[in-house]
DNA sequence: GCCAACGTTGGC
DNA sequence: GCCAACGTTGGC
């Protein structure tokens, strides 16, 4: 089983909208990054993800969800409405992928950037090195499972 | 709103 | 394939 963290702009999509969702389920809509979408590709069924809260008042690990439909074509590539249509991908080969995720737990004590900026056992962390930007990043099973602790 | 750090685009 | 210009991300 592998780890992840996934980005979301709380005032898009929150961990409190994720556990409101049909079935505590979405999809993962939007990766626009060829890296994020490769890893988007890696996740299997099961993997669990931690769930960032970005681009708002308080930055922080909001809780965790996880993996329950592995990588097919995100069908909002191929929408001109839609804000994340990209002409460049067809549904004979597309270009971008999503899954679908499942709620799992919001934190009681949700772990903010800063909190882990400060643990020494989450220096090595992707999130935490300067210029990082993607929205999908893998994360090692004991950094996982410190930021869990972290919010217990 | 600022701005550093990336990723992408497109002319050559 | 290089690289300047431009657009985006995301913390502050």
């Amino acid at each position: 089983m592998k780890y992840w963290l996934l980005k979301s702009e709380p005032g898009v999509f929150s961990i409190d909208d994720l556990s409101k969702s049909k079935n505590q389920t979405t999809y993962w809509e939007g990766v626009r990054n060829y890296q994020a979408r490769n890893y988007l590709r890696e996740m299997k069924i099961g993997d669990k993800a931690i769930f960032y809260h970005n681009n708002c008042a308080s930055i922080c690990a909001a809780g965790i969800c996880e993996i329950v439909k592995e990588n097919y074509p995100d069908f909002t590539a191929f929408d001109p409405d839609d804000i994340h249509y990209d002409p460049k991908s067809r549904k004979e080969s597309p270009t971008w992928l999503m899954v679908d995720v499942k709620y799992l737990k919001k934190f009681n004590n949700p772990v903010t950037l800063s909190g882990m900026k400060e643990n020494k056992r989450l220096q090595k962390m992707r999130l935490l090195q300067t210029g990082n930007r993607l929205s999908v990043m893998p994360i090692a099973k004991e950094e996982f499972e410190e930021i869990v602790r972290m919010s217990l």
